[in-house]
DNA sequence: CCCGGGATCCACCGATCGACGGATGGCGTG
DNA sequence: CACGCCATCCGTCGATCGGTGGATCCCGGG
């Protein structure tokens, strides 16, 4: 039996969830929430396996929202149900710990499996969050420009190491690990050492 | 109608593709390969929709056969069909451009689903595939002890700012700037703003 | 009630970094 | 082959950073 929480602001979306969970009958709804904030109490009351949670809530909202209820109830999974595929949305929420992102176009059938998905631990994904998430991934092969040399230095660098201590490790002097930072500020449009690392991570570099 | 090149290096796991593709009517088999260079030069003169294709093949094997495709026929989708989802297999391969990877275990709709997803552009992945890739997304939700001022401070530092600069836009000195990282790298355990940006960035604080 | 821990604030000083100028060798194009 | 482009290499100098040692305020536990 999969205890699910259905989470959202709207009592037309809560009552359809709940009337359709109904009908399978390994699923168990056993409580209810119209705002993070309830939602937080609710789900550290009953403890359910599935919270199925809408994004745009009244007070603590997406990302934030999921972060917190994995901060509170670990065993419960996050499977987020909503309209929104965009770039914004996604990322943030799947960083947070939402073991789920579905549209709410998805069929019946579709949310059935994420949830039981999600009650093993497992991760399903709508196409269009699929299709994001893997062009996010793939980013870095796009925009590279870094030479080996380059990206060999500024992974030192992101390690902590000072310029003197990566010119020792690569057997080149200081100076020479200097001017391959030039170059990589340069390339990532950047004018230091932590924003390069900054911008390296966010294009998949390191 | 969607045209299919179909890979692999055992006869009866391309017949058996082509059986089953075959009894769907907008999908045309127009051509096979048993090896990846036999698949590159298949696949450049047939330019098909989708390429179906194993990981482990004689010549050019996975990821690598994924990015010449990918280079010589760029209207060419390839559709990765294996029996494997280790980590070493599945993210090597999404970085070199495929746009699904489903194991062989799926069922028969699952796998049409996904030829029909390919040729649209779009992304389709096998539950486990998924959970990989958000695993490897999601950073350590694990220590963010990190203060709203200290995450201020390294989110302007991350940016290129100077402390002079994060100051100037905090309203402190540049002194209180320095403090504030000092504490940032004690809880992060780094030594310098470089490394305090890359850790902040893998535990998803950025 | 008092004490400690955490967040916030500040100044000085030695070590490090970033900017600049300059040099070599390989690789592809015209 | 000559030319330019790029990756690689090196030293000097002013600006910035990191380490240290303090200080105040607030909040919760003993």
């Amino acid at each position: 039996m999969i205890r699910v929480v259905v989470v959202d602001d709207h009592p037309v979306v809560r009552d359809g969830l709940r009337g359709m969970l109904g009908t399978q009958d390994d699923f168990e709804v056993v409580g209810e929430a119209a705002s993070g904030q309830e939602a937080l109490t609710v789900i550290a009351a009953v403890r359910p396996d599935v919270a199925v949670t809408d994004l745009r809530l009244p007070a603590p909202s997406g990302a934030e929202l999921v972060r917190q209820i994995r901060a509170r109830a670990p065993s419960t999974r996050v499977l987020v149900l909503t309209t929104h595929d965009t770039d914004a949305d996604v990322l943030p929420t799947i960083e947070a710990g939402a073991i789920g992102y579905l549209l709410k176009d998805a069929p019946r059938e579709e949310l059935f499996r994420a949830v039981r998905a999600a009650a093993r631990d497992e991760t399903v994904l709508s196409p269009s969050v699929a299709t994001r998430l893997v062009q996010r991934m793939r980013a870095p092969v796009s925009a590279a420009p870094l030479s080996n040399r380059e990206r060999e230095v500024l992974t030192l660098v992101a390690q902590g190491k000072t310029n003197r201590e990566v010119g020792a490790a690569l057997h080149i002097s200081e100076a020479t690990v200097k001017t391959h930072l030039q170059h990589v500020y340069a390339k990532l449009e950047v004018p230091d050492r932590a924003s390069a690392v900054s911008a390296a991570h966010q294009r998949g570099l390191l």
